[in-house]
DNA sequence: CATGAATGAGCATTCATTCAT
DNA sequence: GATGAATGAATGCTCATTCAT
């Protein structure tokens, strides 16, 4: 038997059973919760979706709440570098609007192609979608990122709690619709989300003058 | 026992004995859904709530789904006329907007008064919130409502659907910050949305043409 | 209808079926602990010794720990009163004794006389008696009312926490090998015990003055 | 891979780790089971004591039971020479007794010597102590070295059964509490139950003739 | 042989619902 | 029609045991 280094890229096989196997329960959650809410759901409901057996649930997570939030801790890891790249890159508002709905609106597409693409029923009952990890921690990044945004471009006197409470509002629930249409249009919704909302904004930075 | 006429405004004990349970099952629902959400009570938490028995609920409601729809129409019962006010007085887009708008985060302020006042906690954590029936249901209201009033102004080429969706997106996520603010200022929420949506209607239609 | 008086002796059916269902389970879980042991009885056993539903369990206890609980209260509260009156007529060491042990080990045949009659298999094995609810609480007592007894006849001097520890074992080891024994025979035991109990202490009087 | 003749006193690496194994799991499940009783142990309270995985368990005993045995074994294989001496030796009732109950209290105290240096808590709380391994099959011994004994000094007469239910009784309890006191006086319990125990014998012979 | 993750039977517990009183 | 205890299906979770590495 040989020892032989091993990079992270090229693990045993037991290393990579292990991680499949976290990800096949973390995949299947995020199905079962798009499918019928995370409250209905319950583990049998999220380990039946995989080929493991039920106990083995309990070897990655100690409880469903506990999966709900690597999943969210996972989509934030994902989608903190867009919203990263939009802020840095960001030249103006209507820059900053557009790429930050793009970048949303394109992660949500991406997000729910597996689902979209079974054809999967349920996915959009409101109160369902609402409580996806997805869209709960997200909520919470493009809430702190709008805020900066908004203080860098000298709009930092509007009522920023409400503003940012506008475009995830508008985020949240053309989201919904637009992972309903076919085909799923991510710029389309981001050309509408963003003209919107800079009119408004205008609007309101003029008014408050 | 006596056989009497029982006219809507005058029922005999029984009837008003039955009245008022129905009533205390459906005040302690909306307490009990506003405090741990729609999902996470269940029927126990519901009749511990009233100092009914168990089994006295299901001469009322025949499951939680049951007495949510209750509440849902309660509310739309009562909002309805608001909206339908709203509708057959509205001059013009803004003047709709800011009526359609007043209404809601001025229904949302009372409803929630008395909570507001009790302190009770949890009250607006968003993922609780959203569930709540007189969200649910005053969205559906709002979003038909809107589809008409956007057709009656010339201007239902443009996606009404993604409209009525930020509309209500933005309804939803201000109202849940209203609520958590001192003084709850309906006016204030109000004037900002209105503002915001009006002109961002106005750019897109603009652009459409 | 009439409104009757009721005395506790003659309560309503439901209460009645709640008195039963309660004894029941205490049975049960009686007859489990003596068969199986403490420990190996889970409650699916004693649900299943009585013709109640699993969940009716919870009705009426949180756990097994609190069957055990209660069995043990309830033996105390049969052997307190016996205990109490052997401690009121005492008149000397040797009747103390004699009554003491008398006491406990007629109140042990009779509390596994259905045991016994119904040829409860494993009943004996040690480890499992020793987990007797009856068994624990009732030590508690006598180690209590022993240490009173020789108070009293001026021999607190000699080592009272041996001497009890002492008496328990006899009473306990003796007690397991009576009940195996057909006819059981309480008074035997209680002659026997007495006897070497009573020449124990005087002969440690006796070397300790 | 060489393949050696491997004498007991003179083993390959291999055998010698095997042996620690073993030792190791006997070591962890003693104090797991002190600690807190041989029914609420399980097989992963003890493997989780050593540095081993959990499968190896199975590679030396195969279930809970087959290790209170192998420790019930290998107290006995040091307990019995002691016991045999004590037999082999005793002159009369009296040495045999207070040898007897004297190798049985220093035994305990030095089986117990590791956890009670360790101040390991509940060590001797009865529902707990009672199934230690060592307890157990060192009442075993007893009660059939005693029978011999009783019946060599022509007392085989007496009700040997009871009465050495009455010597292990006596055994058992006071050992509890010799364990609890500090220092821990075996010579001090081994002169107080030979004392009690010899003159309720010769109480009993008396009464008997 | 050691490892430790996977397995799945088994147990505790909850809760919507029924029904005798 | 109110009551609240009984019901038992459903769910969370544990743990002895197996087996590929």
């Amino acid at each position: 038997m040989t020892i032989t280094a091993e990079p992270a890229a090229r693990m045993g096989k037991r290393a990579r059973a292990k991680e499949a196997n976290r990800t096949a329960i973390l995949e299947a959650a995020r199905i079962v919760f798009a499918r019928i809410g995370y409250d209905a759901a319950n583990i049998r409901d999220i380990i039946r979706e995989t080929d493991l057996a039920s106990g083995t649930f309990y070897n990655y997570f100690k409880s469903k709440e506990e999966v709900f939030e690597a999943i969210a801790n996972d989509s934030v890891q994902r989608f903190r570098p867009l919203l990263q790249k939009v802020r840095e890159e960001a030249q103006d508002l209507e820059s900053y609007l557009h790429a930050a709905f793009g970048a949303y609106f394109s992660f949500l597409a991406e997000e729910n192609d597996p689902a979209i693409e079974a054809g999967t029923p349920h996915m959009s009952l409101i109160g369902v979608r609402i409580d996806t990890p997805e869209m709960q921690t997200v909520s919470d990044e493009i809430r702190a990122d709008l805020e900066i945004v908004m203080d860098k471009i000298g709009l930092a006197h509007l009522d920023l709690e409400y503003l940012t409470a506008a475009a995830i509002g508008i985020a949240r629930e053309m989201g919904d619709h637009m992972l309903e249409r076919r085909p799923v249009d991510a710029a389309g919704a981001t050309e509408f989300a963003t003209k919107l909302m800079l009119a408004g904004i205008e609007a309101l930075a003029k008014s408050d003058r």
